[in-house]
RNA sequence: GGGGAGAUACCAAAGUGGCCAACUGGGGCAGACUGUAACUCUGCUGUCUUAUGACUUCGGAGGUUCGAAUCCUCCUCUCCCCA
């Protein structure tokens, strides 16, 4: 995988690329739809792309392992045979389920064994196990196994965890290099960094990272219930020794604002399931502010749901209707919802690298940002 | 015409002498959600701007009792069965 910067900010950090992958281009700083279990819920694939313009989704080890299971997909000839999906697939490793289904495991240093939240039934996930399923799933951007470090926590677990990740990293990377992609088309290694909200660790963390010859890196374990401050105070310690001529990868963020933030410190690939999840709860993303459509303020507003929205929905139905369909629990509702928060994240970060391009980024950034977090 | 059952908050439905301003659902109103166990979860939902506080409530009117949504009398209404 080649990564090409175009632009370096002058003001910011913030950085215009182009990541090749073997599913095509992708322009970044860009935000990737989260598919879990191989479908971004409530939306169809095609409107995905098409009206959506999402260029990179993800997928994810752990949820389809267990199902449809790892057989299923080999005889699909992998998950973009399988979904239909054409464009890179970037999935993740399981380490986050380290963290949000953390009842339901145990880690040692051969790796975590989850109790299966389907069945009960057990299963361990190595740092090499998890490349091989991350191979035959075929995705484009495979991640290390990590453990993603709950928020508060102790320095020293906080260390003891890191370290650990760092040996998983090693164990992953070495079953990575001795491995062979099973469809035809390269896949990429993602380290990622750890450390909790903890600077030296963070920088150790960092460079450790850094001394492998991975395609990109990821930066873990935040937006995990810390303070935004921390987080973005933690990302900029670790921009400033992640390679520049690499892409980086600050997984679960975020926000919309959380977004724009990360890009002014130099982050080039988002994910979050906050458009998808949210839209589904009645939380909408807007031009104009954030918007809980649930709320009865909306009942007889029939203007459209985002006036400068660039998704068929926003000016094919109102506000009121939305509302309506959230109300009444409706499929279409959770379906709309999705699809207009999706291309506005999406028209979001086409934005913010237009405008890095054009060089006035800061500029932008600071007139929009107030606009991102206001509650209508 | 005869016999039976019942009326509780926005709806449904518990409660049958004090622990009842009243269980539980639904609805309504608000909040949360960040590498998805999530179309999920949390709070509030008689009135009084706040309450470990006050006041008014369980079809209506009387009554019994220290005390009634709960017991008695009458009234009004609803439903079911038989003619």
């Amino acid at each position: 995988m080649s990564f090409k910067l175009e632009k370096v900010d002058q003001n910011t950090n913030a950085r215009a690329g182009v990541l090749e992958t073997g599913h095509g281009l992708v322009q970044t700083p860009i935000f990737m739809p989260v598919g879990t279990v191989g479908s971004v819920k409530a939306v169809d694939f095609t409107f995905l792309k098409e009206d959506i313009k999402a260029k990179i989704i993800l997928g994810n080890t752990y949820h389809l392992y267990l199902r449809p299971g790892i057989d299923i997909i080999e005889k699909a000839g992998g998950l973009h045979k399988f979904n239909t999906w054409d464009g890179p697939i970037l999935t993740d490793s399981g380490g986050y389920q380290v963290f949000s289904l953390s009842a339901n495991r145990k880690l040692s240093e051969e790796g975590a064994m989850f109790k299966s939240h389907i069945d009960g039934s057990k299963h361990l996930f190595t740092p090499e196990n998890v490349v091989e399923i991350q191979r035959s799933i075929g995705s484009d951007i495979m991640m290390a196994l990590d453990e993603c470090t709950p928020y508060p926590c102790e320095y020293d677990y906080a260390k003891k965890s890191m370290e650990m990740t760092h040996r998983w990293l090693d164990r992953g990377f070495t079953h990575y290099k001795n491995t062979q992609p099973k469809y035809g088309f390269n896949q990429h290694y993602f380290p990622i960094v750890q450390g909790s909200v903890f600077e030296n660790l963070r920088k150790e963390s960092a460079k450790v990272i850094s001394s492998y010859d991975a395609a990109g890196y990821a930066i873990g374990g935040l937006s995990v219930g810390e303070p935004h401050h921390m987080m973005y105070d933690m990302i900029d310690v670790v921009n400033d020794i992640l390679p520049k001529e690499k892409p980086r990868y600050l997984m679960g963020v975020g926000t919309p604002e959380n977004i724009i933030e990360g890009i002014a410190r130099g982050v080039d690939m988002f994910d979050c399931v906050m458009p998808t999840r949210n839209g589904r709860n009645g939380m909408l993303f807007t031009s104009e502010g954030i918007i809980n459509i649930k709320n009865k303020k909306w009942e007889d507003d029939f203007s459209p749901i985002d006036p400068n929205g660039t998704s068929y929905v926003d000016y094919k139905y109102s506000k009121a209707y939305l509302r309506h369909l959230i109300h009444s629990n409706e499929y279409l509702g959770p379906q709309i919802a999705s699809i207009h928060n999706l291309a506005f994240y999406l028209e979001l970060v086409r934005q913010a690298r237009q405008k890095i391009i054009d060089g006035d980024f800061n500029q932008w950034k600071n007139a929009i940002l107030p606009k991102l977090k206001q509650r209508l």
